[in-house]
DNA sequence: GACGAACTTGACATCGTTGTCACGGATCGG
DNA sequence: CCGATCCGTGACAACGATGTCAAGTTCGTC
């Protein structure tokens, strides 16, 4: 800034009101100092500002995922980064693998950066450590998981809503005999949607004995090799909940391993990619990530533009997508 | 950090020391401090200190790609992040939508936040805008686009002979009238593609007049209305070579909705998720995005490490998948 | 026991920018 | 035509950290 200051033969001050586009610069002042910046190539460095300026605001966002090799993490950043595009805020991204270590770690390089707010997804079991950080003014908003242990804006889906019109949509079916397939315990969307999936089948009357629930499968190929024993036992379901999308794409690739898709009805929650392709198409409660990501964007724009109201939690509905494989009756 | 040297009766300095880990500083003292630290909840400000530090290192980079929605940027920025968190290094993402203006936009955000380097995928015909920030220092790495208008690092696809396998995997199963179903012209890698395709169809002897190449198809959408028209028309082709992912989804939807699927071969570029389930299974020409990323950040780990030799292009091979869609014959 | 080396520590300038304030000149209303 | 206002501008301190350097302390050796 001091040589672009020198170049213009001002003084740095009326530099920084030219790259700032503040007003009361002559419109001369103005062309010869951009004429300089443009010749030595100089852009604003945003931090060294921060270290003056009143709001201290980064214009970064930290966005914490589950991966960003994710579909449903992709549509979530992808939805976010647009809105901040506009303010000229720039996003960082990380995954956190449903690792708590992870989280933190992320979550550490994020404030040692000093972003203005925090979007994530979260695998600890309580949230409690981002309280000063909460109370320092750094607005949260958690996305796809509620908070543990803080209370703070979130949005999620309908999970234990979904689960359950998933799973009535197979009791109407005529099945009984439905098991639940999905992802780690500790995660309190896995656990939600397992409490919609029992609710309705408790409901229905059926009785819980009856029915397997596989757990804490958190890959692709966790979720085959257990969907293969399950359906190869003795006493198989007529019918399949599977709570999670690389948990859904286990259960079918074991289905068509075993000839069985035809037999054994199938509904997954959340979508995935060309599932409306296969024979038979895959029937979804989907999710809405990309509204997910919106909301959270603007909910964190708020917070930045000074709403104090008390948090709140949004709740994005799940869509039921009938396809076919949850159309299969019991045999 | 004035108020936790305060408060652990030391200096700013000493802070600073413990905070960084740096030798020389007794046990009592550093333990004083952390606890101080943990006490305010204190975290370094990453930022500050790069003013004063000499490498001037901000230990963020800046990544950008064609959008973070798509599975293979996706699988790209998981590679580039697994290693950068690695070195405590935040990565900063942005979608350009092959769009030149969000490119810069995104570059410029990018810049103003003094990243240590850029990894990116560009849209701009030229990359010659980029210069006086190499020369000042800042490595560059593209990747799956090789630059123009500015020599430095890459990482690509062998964009030319995969699409020249592809074409010939078709012209070995009887095919002469094969069709060219493509993205933008103004992309280097369709162009590269396109390359591979028109010469092996010479080498095969066919005559290019004979066959039909669609282009600009920059969405699903466009993709599935283009093929659709294309099978309808008076000439079809016996076999379609679709060069992105996102169209080879719009060829595979509209060949079903007309029911040719069994008729008309169909080998794409760029693998897609549960393709190997569909009737016909798809066969593709599969990119290796997590390689891209993982070889693009350890070429830009070395550059930051001091490595001064020239600009390579390192180039990753594809492999042709073959599940069945490439395989049917002409009738 | 003396002397130098090694260790521990803090004062202070400084990084690049913005907030504050003050100054001089132009403009305006009566 | 004069005083009041407004506009354009720059000098300077300060933001939170680190580099430099010097001072005080401890330790080891002959």
């Amino acid at each position: 800034m001091k040589n672009v200051a020198a170049l213009a033969g001002v003084g740095i001050k009326t530099v920084s009101r030219v790259m700032n586009g503040e007003a009361n610069v002559s419109a001369a002042t103005t062309a010869r100092v951009n004429e300089a910046a443009a010749q030595l190539n100089y852009e604003l460095d945003v931090h060294a500002g921060n270290l003056k300026r009143l709001d201290r605001r980064s214009r970064t966002l930290g966005l914490l995922v589950g991966s960003v090799a994710n579909p449903f993490s992709g549509a979530m950043h992808r939805a976010v980064e647009d809105a901040a595009i506009e303010r000229g805020i720039a996003v960082f991204a990380s995954s956190m693998d449903d690792n708590p270590e992870r989280e933190r770690l992320s979550v550490t390089a994020f404030l040692r950066r000093r972003v203005d707010g925090l979007i994530l997804t979260t695998a600890t079991s309580s949230q409690g450590y981002l309280l000063p950080e909460q109370s320092h003014g750094t607005p949260l908003v958690f996305v796809d998981r509620a908070p543990v242990g803080i209370d703070a804006d979130a949005v999620v889906s309908d999970n234990a809503i979904g689960a359950a019109t998933a799973t009535r949509h197979l009791i109407e079916h005529g099945h009984r005999n439905i098991a639940y397939v999905g992802d780690s315990h500790a995660l309190q969307t896995a656990r939600e949607r397992r409490r919609g999936f029992q609710e309705e089948i408790g409901r229905a009357g059926i009785p819980t004995g009856d029915i397997a629930q596989l757990e804490d499968l958190h890959s692709e190929e966790a979720a085959f090799e257990a969907v293969t024993r399950l359906v190869a036992g003795e006493h198989p379901p007529t019918a399949i909940f599977s709570s999670q999308n690389l948990v859904t794409v286990g259960a079918i690739r074991a289905l068509r391993r075993l000839g069985l898709q035809h037999r054994i009805a199938l509904v997954g929650f959340d979508d995935v990619e060309l599932s409306d392709l296969l024979e038979p198409a895959i029937t979804v409660v989907a999710q809405n990530p990309r509204r997910i990501g919106e909301l959270a964007i603007e909910r964190m724009f708020a917070r930045l533009d000074g709403d104090h109201s008390a948090p709140s939690t949004i709740v994005v509905p799940t869509t039921l997508i009938v396809r076919g494989s949850g159309e299969i009756r019991p045999s």
